[in-house]
DNA sequence: CTGAAAGCGCTTACAG
DNA sequence: CTGAAAGCGCTTACAG
């Protein structure tokens, strides 16, 4: 392997002079300059990170926790993170905790033995441990898609967007509305959500019923599942609206084969948006996050920290509702 | 920063008898490894990544090179690529260079200064010049989805499977079969798949006619303007095998908008298996890659070559024919 | 404009 | 069983 000193040695100069060339801090002069970028291109050198992290504790890389890859939404946001580190030069260290809060937890500290710059975590809880493992980090961590406790975090508009969603199916007709979610161990997702579905009921005098309600773990499997539950009750909804797209195309099939017709016996309406849900059949009404927007928000917020800003922020990212014809 | 230094110090032992420790190498009495534990615990070290890859030129991280994240294949080989190295200790760096061919080569090299202990590469092209990065690259790079030429890689079924597609279609009666595919520079998607639509239809008797086939670059668009040209012309085909899903979405979206029915005016058959495409109206016929378990496979061959095994292996990956009612 | 020297935080023979 | 020493490949004041 080439070192700096191979080239130093090569071009006749010290390695100092090499460095500060390569680096373009302090003057070198024309000649030697010319004679070290030719001598690099001879030998294709290229320098060690690992021995520029250890001198000067950047590596110009960022973590990047998030619970599931092969998801639409994650590999949007992760495509949006992307693009926002390669502007800037950064490379991008990838971990995923398939829903395991530990390790979470365990990969913050991974992440900092690597000596990443920074970390981006798409959260899905905002548990104490967490936050005093955030907190105890000595890089900056950023968190989408929950309120993080004393952290720099942007999240879904997740109360907001639902409140304007149910009640677009309340006053589109829709009386016996019922809802899939998620466990309230997740604050964005399993309590705001929950808790827009509700308060817009009560809003509009309507009764708040425990059989009206399932919970799912964001998996397809569990949409249908919980579908399942709901519609095996005697009192039968003819609306539903699902927190997660993955568990909408679950409550779907279902549906489905049960020769449920959506709209015309029970109307759907769901979060997130998916690449191919204009081509299916009905269109579901949904509430897009704009997760690539969301990525690219989040990293900006990091860009901005390793520069030296460090008050906490705390922002709400945008949303639209597009309108199918599941409802 | 605590560093082994203070470790040592506070443990009153040498630095070297730490390293012993955490490594698992070398004698440590007991008494030590207790106090060299306690320490650790209180003051919660973390070995620093970049000294030790400095000295041992091991980083633990494997740089993956893939087209485009945000793609179904693409997130599901990652998927799979990540289950597989989080099993062996390893870590991933991803990069991604949105089909700019010049970008695989810049991080080949990219990665090598990072000092990754290996590379998987999602194979777009074979060209020399890429080739010949990575005969010098002195890191294995394995690939996978092209027949890299000197390289361990792992290929998908191209031939064969569209064979058999065509096949299947022309025992179905089809006889007018048209063609989008992509252009030649890919070898497996553009190349591969053509000769084997080509050579069936000869195989077949029939005639291979030029406006029968167009062209897209993977994207959806294309995909849509291909059906189009094809659709144009005034010998309409009836049925349509599009070599990747994302092109297939856009040939649909063609196809309903002109209200062409599917499978009654026109069959269609594709490449790539959508989590959503179950709930698609048609289900598409389809060829299944298995992308998570390529991830694994192509993983698992660069595993065996970072522990010393080093011929340069070829394998085809396995597919199954996936039957919709778009045919 | 340039080079010698120190040091980043580790590991690894080597000597005891 | 343990420690001193050398060295991995860089950068960065500092002196000239």
């Amino acid at each position: 392997m080439t070192t700096i000193n191979d080239i130093a040695k090569l071009a006749n100069v010290s390695r100092s002079t090499v460095s500060r060339h390569l680096n373009k801090n302090g003057y070198v002069s024309q000649e030697a300059q010319e004679r070290i970028d030719k001598v690099i291109q001879e030998t294709s050198y290229l320098p060690s990170q690992s021995a520029k992290s250890l001198r000067t504790k950047k590596t110009g890389v960022i973590g990047v926790i998030l619970p599931k890859i092969s998801t639409e939404t994650a590999s949007r946001v992760v495509d949006g993170i992307n693009q926002m580190l390669q502007e800037n030069d950064y490379q991008m260290l990838l971990t995923q905790t398939s829903l395991d809060k530990d390790k979470e937890i365990a990969f913050i500290k991974l992440l900092q033995s690597r000596n990443v710059d920074g970390v981006i975590l798409l959260g899905t809880n905002t548990d104490e441990a967490l936050v005093n493992e955030i907190q105890k980090a000595d890089v900056p961590v950023v968190v989408l898609g929950q309120n993080m406790p004393s952290t720099t975090s942007i999240s879904y508009p997740d109360y907001n967007a639902t409140v304007e969603m149910i009640t677009y199916m309340l006053e589109n007709g829709y009386r016996d509305i019922s809802f899939i979610g998620v466990p309230e161990d997740d604050p964005a997702v399993g309590i705001l959500r929950k808790k827009a579905y509700i308060d817009t009921l009560k809003k509009y005098n309507l009764p708040i019923l425990e059989e009206r309600m399932a919970f799912g773990d964001f998996s397809i499997e569990s949409g249908y599942d919980a579908m399942q539950t709901i519609m095996m009750h005697s009192s039968q909804p003819n609306a539903v609206f699902v927190v997660t797209d993955n568990m909408a195309v679950g409550a779907m099939q279902y549906l489905k084969e049960n020769h449920y017709s959506i709209p015309k016996d029970i109307g759907m309406a769901t979060t997130g948006v998916s690449r191919l849900s204009k081509y299916i059949e009905p269109v579901l009404t949904t509430i897009d996050f704009q997760n690539e927007d969301a990525g690219i928000a989040i990293t900006r917020l990091l860009m901005e920290k390793l520069n030296g800003y460090n008050k906490t922020k705390k922002l709400t990212h945008t949303y639209r509702r597009l309108s199918g014809n599941s409802l």
